[in-house]
DNA sequence: CTTCTACCTCTACATTCGTAGATGTAAACT
DNA sequence: AGTTTACATCTACGAATGTAGAGGTAGAAG
């Protein structure tokens, strides 16, 4: 397994927008940043060098001087170390608590809810499949 | 609201034994801690003193000169706030997204599908009621 | 061609975090 | 009482993180 990589809170910020955009160059990175917190364009621009020696990104495209990123690694990579060690130490392992918590923090209606149901109803199905062990 | 708390990896770790424990030394913090990683006493001590500073533990009681620190913040004071954030960073805010990894990650037997199954059902009958908003 | 502008690159710095050794001392042991 | 032991307290330090200013330069604008 390609040694885990590890981000900070900012860089999961710059990876999130490059997921969900596909690629983006520094300014419009910074653009959308801004729309949280207000950092100036070095600070970002800064965040977005890191995570290129960290490998998590890279640059895909350059029109004029300005280069576009594209991220280098997917959402899944990080996603599932760190919702398992969340878990391990927010929720003590047990997913149960986990999904309380999402049920009371989050105003799911009825349908979303109906859509989790049917998520695990197929998980159900899996399992039966795969009765060895 | 107390103004918000951000404890770091370590921190929620040792927080996550008082939680458990209710009361604890720091030599047994420390034991507990190196079921899991090799760190030394002071280390562990160190964190400890870090907490208290922040208020996330209080010196619950004493023998001899050994103390006894007991939580003085829930696990839901920092989970909520936490649970949101890493479910936006990580999940584009989207709690299916996040249901999704989960099933994907734990190996959860049908009996612990059919819990949450249970919560779910219990979360849409609590909507019904509260039909306003 | 000169000037302006928008980016990029480089350097810096205060904080927080993980990590731990050195030192002090109450309590336990003999 | 004297010695050993188990904790506590204090101090330190490098790496990572958030933050940003200074300076350089390709392109755009006039």
């Amino acid at each position: 397994m390609k040694a885990d990589i590890k981000l900070s809170e900012f860089e999961l910020d710059v990876m999130n927008i490059l997921w969900q955009a596909g690629k983006a160059s520094a300014p419009e990175v910074h653009q959308k940043i801004k729309l949280d917190k207000d950092v100036s364009y070095s600070t970002v621009k800064t965040i977005i060098d890191r995570l290129e020696q960290k490998l998590a990104l890279t640059r895909a495209d350059q029109q004029g001087r300005t280069i576009y990123y594209a991220p280098a690694i997917e959402r899944e990579a990080l996603s599932t170390p760190l919702l398992k060690g969340f878990l391990k130490r927010m929720f003590a392992g047990d997913p149960h608590k986990m999904v309380a918590q999402l049920l009371a923090n989050e105003q799911l209606d009825n349908s979303e809810i109906e859509q989790l149901e049917n998520m695990l109803a197929a998980q159900k199905a899996k399992n039966k499949h795969s009765t060895k062990k």
